[in-house]
DNA sequence: GGAGGGTATGTAACTTGTTTCATAAGTGCA
DNA sequence: TGCACTTATGAAACAAGTTACATACCCTCC
């Protein structure tokens, strides 16, 4: 149901302009990076099955001492299938996190692990957030702010739309681990025994089944 | 580097007590669902995987006119790889959303079809954050409220941490959605011609390279 | 003069995830 | 009586994504 999504991905990038699978690598790591991501192998092996359906025609520019660059651009049937899959509706994505599926499993490590590893990790997300917000202002100050400017004026409207869902992410992201390491922390200072003592994994046996975790 | 994820998460569900590849799919719709999903192809296939490498071991209970159940426990050195994992660092997950792929192309749509496309998606996060808030609901008449609850009475105390990073991540997206659509319909407001006219993708050509978008 | 980084394109092998199909019995309901 | 749903397991094929490798030339810095 899902199918194949890259190709709507490098449809996108390509309205823009023709461009080679080594510039949408780059735009890749650019922009869609904040909700999507593909290595250039990926890439230039869906340009190529794309090519075979005709959704994209490429042209050879041959350069002297170098790889010839070859340029992708969207046929007129590739347009349509983008616009196509662009009116049917999204279903919920499914989502992926290592870190909360550790998270999940901390019960089995020491407490002051847990944090550490909470820290850590917040450490990476707050140095996304950074990345993001750079991104916002440099777009502030080449075409104005968001809201108000004109659309003839701000032709990357929708595409900045996702950008600040991206750093709302982050923003959550980081408030949340912030409140986790806090919650374990009371959790620690409210226990009467010695901390770093393992968490009995016989207790949890007879009602996790129970309360639906 | 990331490497195989799956067979982590099925050890910390048979951590509590030895499962069946069918309760193991079910444990996963209940509890992991909210960062991680598996069919159960997937998840039957990981398990003789793991059983061949000795982390699990299986023994075949016999019922009469059922197919037998063949139910898995972890082994020591299953115990050992999994707290391994979990003191291993996190790198930052690679998001995917296929709905906010969609929006980056919205320039390429009429406006209204872009805002119902958005509110349509909105009422799928609505309905899961609600499904969210009755799990956190139930764990709190269950133990009581996450806050203050002594060690001993709460074992689920770490998996229930991951539920909240959930309901925040659904909130947010509900957020986002909502001043989206209203982004776009301030923007409409604005516009001195026709409204549903197809943005020209011309305007956008020559710029999107220098903004990075 | 060499090391490292950037440009530019790919192949091969592998892992992970999804979809479809097959089997086989029990339960509930209209 | 038949239909749909649940329990319970699994094979096979395919799609998507990752990692390692291969080629080949450029430029800059030390």
């Amino acid at each position: 149901m899902a199918g194949p999504v890259l190709r709507y991905a490098l449809l996108e990038l390509l309205s823009d302009r023709p461009l080679t699978g080594y510039d949408l690598t780059k735009r890749f790591g650019a922009s869609l990076i904040f909700f999507w991501h593909a290595g250039h192998t990926q890439i230039y092996r869906e340009l190529k099955r794309m090519e075979g359906e005709g959704w994209v025609v490429s042209r050879c520019e041959i350069q002297d001492g170098r790889p010839n660059r070859k340029v992708y651009s969207v046929t007129e049937k590739g347009k349509e299938a983008l616009v196509g899959w662009l009116r049917t509706e999204s279903l919920l994505q499914q989502p992926k996190d290592e870190m909360l599926l550790k998270v999940f499993g901390f019960g089995l490590l020491p407490p002051e692990e847990a944090i550490g590893s909470l820290e850590r990790h917040l450490g990476l997300h707050e140095k996304r957030l950074e990345t993001f917000r750079g991104v916002e202002a440099g777009l502030r100050d080449r075409w104005g702010p968001l809201q108000g400017t004109p659309s003839e004026k701000d032709p990357l409207f929708c595409r900045r739309l996702t950008l600040y869902q991206a750093i709302a992410g982050e923003e959550m992201y980081i408030r949340w681990c912030r409140w986790a390491v806090e919650q374990i922390r009371i959790r620690e200072a409210a226990r009467p025994d010695a901390a770093g003592e393992e968490v009995k994994t016989t207790d949890a046996f007879a009602v996790s089944a129970s309360a639906g975790l």
